[in-house]
DNA sequence: AAAATAGTGTCTATGAGACACTATAGT
DNA sequence: ACTATAGTGTCTCATAGACACTATTTT
């Protein structure tokens, strides 16, 4: 034991200092399906691939303001709903040099993203295709239009591992609502849950389930040019102003 | 955006390097309550106060690797189960520079923690009061007798997350035989979640879930030398052999 | 026999799924 | 009038809690 105690403690300015990124999944809902923003990578490793929008921490700053940074910087979006994911540290995940990557999730309505200008060659939003069921885990497939994404180093999984966490909170907290514009109706908050879930839901008792939970607020104005009765249109009831 | 991007994907050569600690809380029950094990610093800063196990990682070394290295040099044990829970970084944590910390937690049976040799002054063993329900989070105190023992760092929080963290796996999936030994009554296992959850549970449904969660497999051994009808022993039916 | 806990059977309350029905928009 | 979806009321089924009862050990 005396031997490891030495190392464990040893002078950390003695040792090579690995470098620290922070990589951000950016996810929303477009229909039916979760998609999430890429970006093309111009220099190597992995050229030409798509990737997580990503970069280096300040030394003075914190990982969560990093975090920020890097997503507004790559994607234009900002406050948004921001959360630590995981730390991926495999000493080879980066050909060049130990980088460990702290990575985060962020979760977005589409319709705020598409809403910027955004260099079209360089970013893409990728359909995500998540071939395990719950919170299983792993990594996840990503398409557009018919093909087949490649992605940089441990992108698809720690993508997949944003999905299994956004699983988790959906049955736990009423995080659905970040991915939806202020006013909703409960179909297209069932429609987010069901994207995000990978299945189907009973819409009886997610109705009811949701109105029990007292999360959401009736706002009194309906949906309108819409083919059949106009549905209400709810907003969280501890919903931030944007 | 141009600016951002730029210092974005800056040559990381250029940058100051943080360093990169594990730390890791390692819980166990003693009775009806969670414990944790605490090393005392015999360096500064904080020196002479209680802190979690934890120390550098190699350059060469993935986070997994360095958490049951400095788990194992600073408690004896291994083979445990260990699992990454948050990274710490806030900019100031450490006074003497930049030091992001990966956070795990592992739990154990606390026998086989207190059948190791230890350096009695160096040690101890610290009961957790958690003053917030379910997996609401936060600091936690840990205590010694009557004593409220003074923490290093921000290692309260560490504990603290770990525990929302044990308090959720164990709704979800069968992590609480990780704190017994192999054969154990389903009534210790009962006490097991109780000190995790921090209330007491329903013996009849607690039993009859048990059962049906297909996870417990009947040794058809029993209990002796106790005061009352002995209660038969099981064991985890994935259990992998130690 | 008394004390203490193990283990079983059954009733009840709660919440989800299923389904039938009414309501209200556009075409 | 027809179609499509919103929204309500009620039945059923599964699961957790409550409680009564029996079983088996030590003292």
């Amino acid at each position: 034991m005396e031997e490891h105690d030495f190392l464990a403690d040893y002078d950390p300015s003695q040792f090579d200092r690995p470098s620290v990124t922070v990589d951000v999944t950016l996810l929303a809902v477009q229909g039916e399906q979760l998609v999430t923003w890429l970006v093309r990578r111009k220099e190597h490793p992995y050229r030409g691939r798509w990737a997580l929008p990503g970069g280096f921490v300040g030394i003075d700053e914190s990982l969560d303001d990093a975090a920020a940074r890097v997503l507004s910087a790559k994607s234009g979006v900002s406050d948004v709903y921001l959360e630590q994911l995981f730390t991926f540290g495999a000493p080879n995940r980066d050909p060049r040099m130990r980088v460990i990557s702290v990575s985060y999730y962020a979760l977005v309505d589409l319709q705020r993203l598409l809403a910027r200008d955004h260099d079209r060659a360089g970013v893409c939003v990728g359909r995500l295709e998540v071939p395990w069921e719950g919170q299983t885990g792993g990594a996840v497939e990503v398409r557009r239009e018919d093909s087949s994404l490649r992605l940089a180093f441990d992108h698809a999984a720690q993508i997949g591992m944003a999905v299994a966490r956004v699983r988790g909170h959906l049955a736990n907290t009423p995080i659905g609502f970040q991915l939806l514009p202020s006013r909703f109706t409960i179909r297209a908050l069932q429609d987010v849950h069901e994207a995000v879930l990978g299945h189907t839901l009973n819409k009886d008792s997610f109705r009811r389930r949701m109105l029990a939970s007292g999360e959401l607020q009736a706002t009194g104005e309906y949906q309108t040019d819409v083919g059949h009765r106009p549905a209400e249109l709810y907003r969280f009831a501890s919903r931030r102003a944007i």
